[in-house]
DNA sequence: TCTTATTATGTTGTGCACAACATCATGCGA
DNA sequence: TCGCATGATGTTGTGCACAACATAATAAGA
């Protein structure tokens, strides 16, 4: 499925479950493969992890502390729906940790991280090429993962991947609204292909201030985009907010 | 609006039960009311509660989220223990989103509010005479739920919140390690003291911005103390070797 | 006496059955 | 046909018994 899971060895017992299903669910959620509003059957994903409801539960009860899932007694599991304005203080907030991120414990720029950021950048230009929102995702969260390494300090990572997740799936929403405007989506891959580019510059220099400044600066854009078209969106995009399906309709799991 | 933590006193049916389970063994952490290290048994919390051990597990693993604790399969659940060199990181973070709390979507000032500090600033003032370590830190926690309610930006609140938690313990273990040391303790509840007038000024003129920059500034200089007493304290438990108070300029007796 | 294998004890993790709760469907009366 | 009470259905929350696991105590052997 995901280099992630090959990425973090989970063999180990009942922590490494617990992981493996965490991140399993927290990425379909960010890539809408559970679609905002639609609800999660504990005994559903029981029988698909091959485990009781019990330890999904535990799962579910992190998710739910992150903002990402919303459990109700007696009703279900609902993933938390995503609004552009509820979301702008998020996205202020990352603004901000973005440019943290290459001033506090700045780590020391090796050549196999450098590697790194250039092996993403060589994907991403591919990924250009291909045009395909959902791959444009994970690239995207894959990038994000390797710029939080630029700073040693663990909390600020930890809290700058909650946040990202908690907005990374607004693009994605937005782009399935703007079915048709290829147009569009273009300029997000190239606008992102630029930002991977300059902040590779950066590392490559090991300026890493100038990357943060950089991303900063990329994410506050990004924002003002998703707003705009959002607005446009909510006017005249989508004829109606869809009367037939109220959004519990229930994705299988993407090979 | 928000149905989160503070507001809420009362429970309803299962959620209530799960915030006050939660808010209690928090505050009791943080009050080290459990020691740090110390291990949790989930059947007496579950006994002390009148629950199963099923929704004492809930709290549990939100705990373990947040880094307050960490459960091992087989040995126990443990209160984490607190590191002044890991915690820098967080106080190295804490000290940014001081700053941003002045500067992020900040409030209108009311009377309400105001009053709101003047409160906490006389009840300060009377504990400056009584000098109880607990009650300084219960006063410093209720002060800093009201600082966070100058910015209207929910995620920075909640995440202020939660390093907050994490890093408010050290002090009381650095004040239980420095009995005898009155003076030095007294020294910290007359700085404190000065700091919640400095921000209560600041907020009765509306300049949140400076509340900001103050409530930055006091907690850089707090981890700057307690990192200077966490190392004489380590080289000399003892009191016999204290370098003439190197790290604990100021003297009491201005106040 | 020391080392090592084995047992004993205690804790968290899991599975399952049932209760609490919310929603939808049904039926009755007007 | 409409309004409303009442039951049917489905979901999450809870309680309890047991498994998995780690550590401490114990005993055997050299």
């Amino acid at each position: 499925m995901s280099e992630d899971s090959a990425a973090r060895p989970a063999g180990k017992g009942a922590r490494g479950r617990f992981e493996r299903i965490y991140q399993t669910l927290r990425t379909r959620i960010c890539l809408l493969d559970y679609a905002p509003g639609s609800r999660l059957r504990e005994e559903d994903l029981a029988d698909e992890f091959g485990v009781s409801r019990t330890p999904v539960r535990r799962v579910l009860v992190k998710l739910e502390a992150e903002g990402l899932l919303r459990s109700v007694h007696g009703v279900g599991t609902i993933v938390t729906d995503i609004d552009v304005n509820e979301l702008a203080q998020v996205y202020e907030l990352r603004v901000e940790l973005a440019e943290l991120i290459g001033k506090l414990s700045p780590i020391v720029v090796d050549e196999a991280l450098v590697a790194r950021f250039r092996d993403i950048k060589a994907r991403c230009d591919r990924m250009v090429a291909a045009g395909d929102p959902r791959e444009f995702s994970q690239i995207n969260m894959e990038f994000f993962h390797l710029f939080t390494t630029l700073t040693a300090n663990e909390p600020l990572r930890a809290i700058s991947e909650r946040l990202y997740y908690q907005t990374t799936r607004i693009w994605l929403k937005m782009a399935s609204r703007l079915k048709g405007y290829e147009t569009l989506l273009y300029n997000e891959f190239v606008i992102f292909q630029r930002e991977v580019a300059d902040i590779t510059e950066a590392v490559e220099h090991g300026d890493l201030m100038a990357a943060g400044h950089v991303r900063r600066a990329h994410i506050a854009m990004s924002f003002s985009r998703i707003r705009q078209a959002s607005g446009a969106g909510e006017n005249a995009a989508v004829p109606k907010a869809d009367p037939s399906g109220r959004g519990l309709r229930r994705n299988p799991g993407a090979g």
